[in-house]
RNA sequence: GGGCCUGUAGCUUAGUCAGGUAGAGCGACGGACUCUUAAUCCGUCGGUCGCGGGUUCGAACCCCGUCAGGCCCGCCA
């Protein structure tokens, strides 16, 4: 069974119904991995729902954190917002700068930038959940109920957070942090509570008051976080390993969670997504791949792919060269099967079958539109990107797929070429396929040749000179070489490719071939016999 | 220091909860196809299950130890 499968079959033990979560803190570019989250959760949703349970599937957006430094990416004038909450703070301008001007018309805050895109790519990959804002929640009184049961119930929770996590806290902590006169979270020391007030020292020892009903403070994220499953009704939630670690913040969350008379949800902890060879994906360090730019390279449905066919735990490699095109064409030869039947097959070993409805989950939960037929294609990437090399418009890409006016490509099909062509010219693109043709004789490749691949490569070109300069008459000039010597055609295309590219094997060479121009094909064909005499 | 997760074929991995002949996909290799030759189809090869002990009739799986990588024990999420 497929893992949100089993993770939807654990729920349907809990009557009534089900809120899925997820959460994320926007105080900086998004990136793939935060696709991670929101997807595992998704899919979670899906599964449920196809479990006929009733479900919603929602993404809690922490604009109530604080800024907690001044990142690479910002000016330094967002030195005096560290500590205030981001979704109360102007968002950067094209410079780093504070846009206060756009912050006072319609109010869009540091959260908000980098949030809304982050929101269109969700779209675009077929997630839309319900978006709770914390920020609004807590000045909108839903935390009320739990701020001041974690108030009454300090010792308690101190008592929880210290013997679960196996910290100690200091003496002054306290499970609620109001903001000062100026919205600053930090250097904020609570001396003192009397409902609905508590009593603090602001970071320049000045004494204050605050009147936690008014949502003007924030509880710490390990009380956050179990008071959001209780207002909300939170009955499943995906988390990163770091909030899953034993004695982490789901631990101390879980039992927290009973003073606010609610169960915690049923976790899933999953693992980060990385980038090849570069490590963990962090957003100061610049090395991430954002969800936008992954788009513009990654059809959706792959991106989904990616996600749905490894199990939460495992951690994924990602890379925008060879492993994608893996992956898009694992997905293109998945779609291609008719995995139902292979499942129905009697004789199949237990294993097998496992391994059948895995793979049948991870396409059902890999196209947009949940439960529309598989996006696919039916072109492999490896094609597409051949073709994307070798024509240099749609159209004649079309031709050659037979696709016309009365067969037209399908929508799925032409966002793919689009994005094929945006990887084509990215760096991101593997030198493996990229279409190269050289022009002096590998003579390394070369220096192996058998007797009867020279002579097919100097019947070769003789025929050449005289064929017709269109792929279909070179074709059969490639084959009429080895066929004339009672050979396999393999061994024309081998030393072709050999001597055209340097490799043993590449893309459908005739169109290649008719492209390049006679006197070039056959020059370099004539050095390279040369220099194997 | 304490705890958690991961380690299985060249690569990606299933199987570990409930011990019972190590299974896939990709790649590689071989073959077929007058041939969309980076396609498709057929076949073959490939594994001391990180390492060492223990329990057991039997261990990838359970127990103890150990090595490697990651994570948590922050007002971080």
């Amino acid at each position: 069974m497929h893992w949100a499968d089993v993770v939807a079959v654990n729920l349907s033990r809990r009557a009534g119904k089900h809120i899925i979560s997820t959460g994320i803190t926007p105080s900086g570019e998004f990136h793939i991995g935060h696709l991670r989250e929101i997807l595992t959760g998704e899919m979670i949703s899906r599964a449920a729902i196809d479990a006929g349970l009733d479900v919603e599937f929602i993404f809690i957006v922490d604009d109530a954190d604080p800024l907690r430094r001044v990142y690479p990416f910002l000016d330094e004038e967002y030195d005096k917002f560290i500590g205030h909450q981001i979704g109360n703070i102007p968002a950067p301008d094209a410079n780093g700068k504070p846009d206060y001007e756009r912050f006072s018309s319609d109010g869009f805050s540091y959260a908000d930038y980098f949030l809304n895109p982050f929101l269109d790519a969700l779209r675009a990959i077929g997630v839309n959940p319900r978006i709770v804002k914390n920020l609004a929640a807590y000045r909108s009184g839903k935390f009320t109920d739990c701020i001041k049961t974690a108030c009454d119930n300090a010792d308690k929770i101190r008592e929880i957070i210290e013997r679960v996590s196996g910290r100690e806290l200091p003496t002054n902590w306290f499970p609620y942090s109001p903001i000062d006169t100026n919205g600053c979270l930090f250097g904020v020391t609570v001396t003192g509570y009397e409902y609905p007030l508590v009593h603090y020292t602001d970071a320049n020892g000045r004494k204050c008051s605050s009147d936690i009903t008014h949502g003007h403070g924030k509880l710490p994220w390990r009380i956050d976080w179990p008071a959001k499953w209780a207002w909300i009704g939170v009955t499943c939630e995906a988390f990163g390993k770091d909030h899953g670690a034993s004695g982490g913040s789901y631990d101390t969350g879980k039992e927290i969670c009973q003073l606010f008379g609610y169960d915690a949800p049923q976790p899933l902890v999953y693992e980060w997504i990385s980038l090849k060879g570069k490590g963990a994906m962090s957003s100061s360090t610049g090395n991430t791949i954002g969800p936008m730019e992954a788009l513009d390279l990654v059809p959706p449905e792959i991106l989904r792919f990616l996600i749905a066919g490894s199990k939460p735990n495992k951690a994924i490699e990602f890379d925008a060269g060879m492993s994608l095109v893996n992956l898009a064409d694992e997905y293109e030869r998945s779609c291609a099967r008719n995995l139902a039947d292979e499942l129905n097959d009697e004789s199949i070993s237990r294993r097998r079958k496992v391994q059948l409805e895995d793979l049948m989950g991870a396409v059902r939960l890999s196209s947009i539109e949940h439960n529309s037929i598989t996006d696919s294609s039916n072109v492999s990437f490896r094609h597409l990107a051949l073709l994307a090399q070798t024509k240099t418009n749609d159209e004649q890409v079309w031709q050659s797929l037979a696709l016309d006016e009365t067969n037209p490509p399908s929508d799925i099909l032409i966002d793919r070429l689009k994005k094929m062509r945006t990887w084509i010219s990215s760096p991101h693109f593997p030198a493996e396929m990229r279409v190269r043709v050289i022009n002096q004789p590998p003579l390394e490749l070369i220096s192996e040749l058998s007797n009867d691949d020279k002579s097919v490569l100097t019947n070769l070109t003789k025929m050449l000179e005289t064929c017709d300069w269109d792929a279909d008459s070179i074709a059969a000039c490639i084959v009429d070489s080895a066929k004339s010597i009672d050979k396999s055609p393999r061994i024309a295309y081998s030393v072709a490719y050999m001597c055209l590219m340097g490799s043993k094997k590449g893309p459908k060479l005739a169109p290649i071939i008719a492209e390049l121009g006679k006197q070039e094909v056959i020059e370099q064909f004539s050095r390279c016999l040369d220099s194997i005499i």
